[in-house]
DNA sequence: GCGCTAATACTCTAGTTCGAGTGCTCGAAT
DNA sequence: ATTCGAGCACTCGAACTAGAGTATTAGCGC
């Protein structure tokens, strides 16, 4: 575990909302979704279950009240204390002062991408750019309804910032996307050829072998010792 | 469990590696290293481990051989089945086209941000705009390495994507503080009185009692039923 | 008054992730 | 000759996560 006893941020949400009243967990979740929330959070009951139990156990919220309604499953109540009120505030200031790495699964994909033939990733690329405009239309829309609303844009931060993040993702895919079709993104060459080789036969290390000999020049740097 | 047996993205960076070559684990995660992947996927021991487990155990890769050297541990090498290299190009293909929702700390943070009085955010978002451009000029300067280097551009497509991530961050983020501080974001005076009156003892749900009349008319929207 | 759906309020467990810990070897410096 | 640290190659257990499953009740149409 990081330096949080409880590292899920999930909890903060908990709390963020027992800072507000005393609920149930239960009560919880529902708040949470009704506001939206869930898209900024994950939020599934085995965590908010989990969560709930462990922030108890360090301290941070305390059982008000065990009731039950008929012969419905019990409800626990719990409210925020001094100690939790702290850790909140602590985490959030948090949360919006630190950058961390996360790792994303793009990220991830475009660190494997020569894995595919270069003209094979274009495609994929431009299908995602394609699936990536359907979501900014739907943000958009939303903001449309929210802005009927008079929504305050404090309530929309979230959703503007995953538009702002969205909006990056699609210039910066759909410009990778064009360089890689017109070779204009340095290494496409070799890349390609690799492919090529590959699809007449050669193993990996058959063509590793002699990397300049089949890729060219290019391929120079994958003889000599990898950087940094 | 989502659609893929194996869903770690550890699991692809392991099918990755065994394409080239057969390797054992310890060896893999070194390649992995060596290449800089673990700044893109999460690495560790523990998973890497695990992973190349559940691999075998789904027929995505298979034992080779068991071999020690003197008093060392055994070491399992692993080669990549037919099914694996199917399941990796399918998989990166998945990675390469279809966005998901990654849950993002800036995300939660944000969604959360009303629970601080809105200078403190301002000032917390400021401190991150200047984490974001010191991680800006790290990538910036090994950049400036790998073209020394004549590393061609393909290699670097991750930190690419990585900057250009950080850059829309970076203006997000620093062009929220200035909304902040100048009120110029719809709302920021509602939320700067309610922690004002926080501040003065009273409670949430004291305020909230009667929104409109401590926050005044932009508090309006927060009495009426929450929007979708 | 009877079945149906939706909502309520959790519970369960298989599976996953984390990273510290273990025990070995090798080479360089004392 | 011997200590020392770095690297090798994993192992382990505790914590966490996912999301399907359970059991009840309220409301609604017929």
């Amino acid at each position: 575990m990081s330096r949080r006893r409880v590292s899920n941020p999930l909890a903060l949400a908990v709390l963020s909302c027992l800072s507000e009243r005393p609920m149930h967990p239960y009560e919880i979740s529902t708040t949470l979704r009704s506001r939206g929330k869930e898209h900024s959070i994950k939020l599934n009951y085995g965590s908010l279950y989990a969560v709930v139990e462990s922030l108890e156990k360090h301290g941070l919220i305390s059982r008000r009240e065990t009731t039950r309604e008929g012969r419905r499953p019990e409800r626990t109540v719990y409210e925020v204390t001094e100690a939790g009120i702290t850790e909140f505030e602590d985490w959030l200031a948090e949360l919006l002062s630190t950058p961390v790495r996360d790792f994303t699964s793009l990220e991830a994909g475009l660190s494997l991408m020569p894995g595919l033939p270069p003209d094979e990733v274009a495609r994929l690329l431009g299908d995602r750019a394609e699936r990536l405009r359907i979501e900014l239309r739907a943000i958009d829309a939303a903001h449309a309804v929210a802005a009927d609303m008079a929504l305050p844009d404090v309530f929309l931060v979230e959703t503007s910032y995953r538009r702002c993040m969205l909006t990056a993702e699609f210039d910066f895919v759909t410009s990778l996307a064009d360089g890689i079709r017109s070779d204009s993104l340095n290494g496409t060459k070799a890349w390609r050829r690799l492919h090529e080789l590959r699809a007449e036969g050669l193993s990996f290390e058959e063509i590793m072998a002699d990397a300049v000999g089949y890729l060219g020049e290019e391929a120079r740097i994958l003889t000599s010792p990898p950087e940094q």
